[in-house]
RNA sequence: GGCCCCGUCGUCUAGCGGCCUAGGACUCUGGCUUCUCAAGCCAGCUACGAGGGUUCGAAUCCCUUCGGGGCUACCA
């Protein structure tokens, strides 16, 4: 890392396209980005390049914002809170991409080319034929007068495109080294499009140099872009030693070992909010890929987040992404919770599934069931199955559950059970447990794993839930010993 | 095809020449606990892609090879 950055303000910044919905490569890279400006209390600077206006929708532009927030990736520079190098909307930065553009070609670091779409995948193919590099050939660096003049009376439409001079370029990339590509292999690229709109290569140098960007942390696919991202800060008339910091991030990968995509699991941070994970847990699992504190510590808040995280212990090999994983740092997190915060977050999940709707006796309710189910859930959708039947109007035993108390035994336990409920006047669990034992257990020598499953079914209607005794007394006399009465045949 | 990146248990990782008969976590298997499911605790399975070097000594350094991935657009 260059010295002279030492003494400098930090300045990372994560610069989505949001041609979807950002997904967990995405979140993965937001998450360092922002990670390493807290560590180093520099600036996190959130640009968003939607100059492919085609791909690029409002929507997604949109929730690409609410996505970070509800991360807690808050962002010093950007969208909603602006900033003094705005704007941060690629889209309303066109008129300063435009005048850098005449500065290139006016400088000659540029050119305008009129060679078409298909002449030039013609002539690739030519070229694979031949079995040499594919690129641009170079053609329209030097055009005759009466090309140009044929060119305009056929209304051709010029692109502009960055010259790239012989030799090589080399840059440090403070995760994988030093990097060298050879010119040979990185054709004259294109600036500017046939209408005028500029493209990433021109935008992204541009905006780092004009936002001060430091710090480049971005997935590996852009590694190859990095020389032309080079030379435009070259034609720019950018010192060496003010380059930003190039880091590029290993990727993530699906279930099966091929990139991330909707195909092999799902990937939008959307899908994992609306399934009951949660942000904390999200940024904590998706932290561990590529990136460890470094002992043996695996749960960390995001305070001890920013404070470990730094880019030497990023490594460069790719990483799958394990949902079991998630899963289980997410049930980390939740019994991590208070019962104020998860019953908060819980909250509207139920009124989501229609367990509730919202009123405070129902909340109440739910607060004193939310103890015995905080470590039986690994997400905070999980709570309906296990609070349902304290809620339900019409309930009913769950379909595959109802053979198992339709037995003799089952049936006899049963029978026993609401007799000696009946008589029992004290509703807390611990009355019930000890009156039931002493039936059940003791009188008529049942094993307490058989005696008490039935009983279970017939309360809350399925062979999983929260411990009997609690439940019964949370449902109340009235409603325990009616479903009992529903049970026996 | 070319250029570039990457390669430790099934998965995520620790490891930056001796502390490694390779540690942790998730998963899985078995057990304990137990009113179910969880949680918790204990135990177990399983890895340095391969081949050459360098060195007293290599997972760690070098080379080759194999494998995986990215890029090769008027996408980003």
């Amino acid at each position: 890392m260059p010295t002279n950055l030492a003494n400098k303000e930090v300045r990372v910044r994560f610069a989505p396209s949001p041609t979807g919905d950002l997904h967990v490569g995405n979140i993965r890279t937001a998450l360092f980005d922002w990670a390493y400006a807290r560590h180093t209390g520099g600036k996190f600077i959130f640009r968003i390049e939607d100059t492919d206006r085609d791909r690029v929708t409002d929507e997604y532009i949109q929730a690409a914002i609410d996505t970070l927030k509800w991360l807690g990736l808050t962002w010093d520079e950007g969208p909603e809170v602006g900033g003094p190098n705005g704007p941060y909307l690629q889209s309303q930065r066109l008129d300063i991409y435009a005048e850098w553009a005449a500065k290139f070609l006016a400088q000659g670091d540029a050119y305008y080319c009129y060679c078409s779409s298909d002449e030039l995948e013609a002539r690739r193919e030519a070229q694979r034929a031949a079995n040499v590099a594919p690129g641009y050939d170079g053609k329209c660096r030097e055009i005759s007068a009466d090309d140009l003049a044929r060119y305009q009376t056929e209304g051709r439409k010029p692109v502009l495109r960055m010259r790239m001079p012989d030799g090589s370029t080399t840059f440090t990339d403070a995760i994988r080294g030093d990097v060298t590509f050879d010119h040979n292999f990185v054709p004259d690229f294109v600036l500017v499009r046939g209408d005028g709109s500029p493209l990433y290569t021109l935008a992204v140098a541009v905006d780092d140099v004009l936002m001060k960007v430091t710090h480049v942390l971005r997935g590996e696919d852009l590694l190859s872009s990095t020389p032309r991202q080079i030379r435009v800060y070259q034609a720019m008339g950018v010192k060496i030693e003010d380059y930003p910091t190039f880091a590029h991030l290993p990727f993530v990968m699906g279930q099966d070992n091929a990139k991330l995509s909707k195909r092999n699991g799902e990937v939008s941070i959307a899908w994992y909010r609306d399934r009951g994970f949660l942000p904390e847990a999200i940024c904590n699992y998706l932290a561990l890929l590529g990136w460890s504190p470094g002992d043996d510590r695996e749960n960390v808040t995001m305070q001890e987040l920013t404070e470990l995280f730094t880019v030497e212990r990023v490594h460069s090999s790719p990483a799958r992404f394990d949902m079991k994983k998630l899963e289980a740092i997410n049930g980390d997190k939740i019994r991590l919770l208070s019962l104020e915060d998860l019953l908060a977050r819980v909250t509207p999940f139920l009124i989501k599934d229609g367990v509730i709707t919202g009123t405070a006796d129902e909340l109440a309710l739910v607060a004193k069931t939310l103890p015995l189910i905080q470590e039986r859930i690994a997400t905070l959708a999980d709570v309906t199955s296990m609070v349902k039947f304290l809620f339900v109007s019409n309930f009913e035993v769950e379909s595959e559950s109802a053979p198992k108390i339709a037995d003799e035994q089952s049936q006899i336990v049963l029978k026993r059970a609401l007799e000696v409920l009946t008589a029992t006047s004290a509703w807390d669990h611990s009355s019930l447990e000890q009156a039931l034992r002493a039936a059940l257990i003791d009188e008529m020598a049942l094993k307490p794993r058989i005696a008490f499953s039935a009983l279970r079914i017939a309360i809350t209607g399925s062979h999983i839930s929260p411990p009997l005794f609690e439940s019964m007394e949370l449902l109340g006399r009235d409603a325990s010993l009616a479903r009992l009465v529903m049970a026996i045949k």
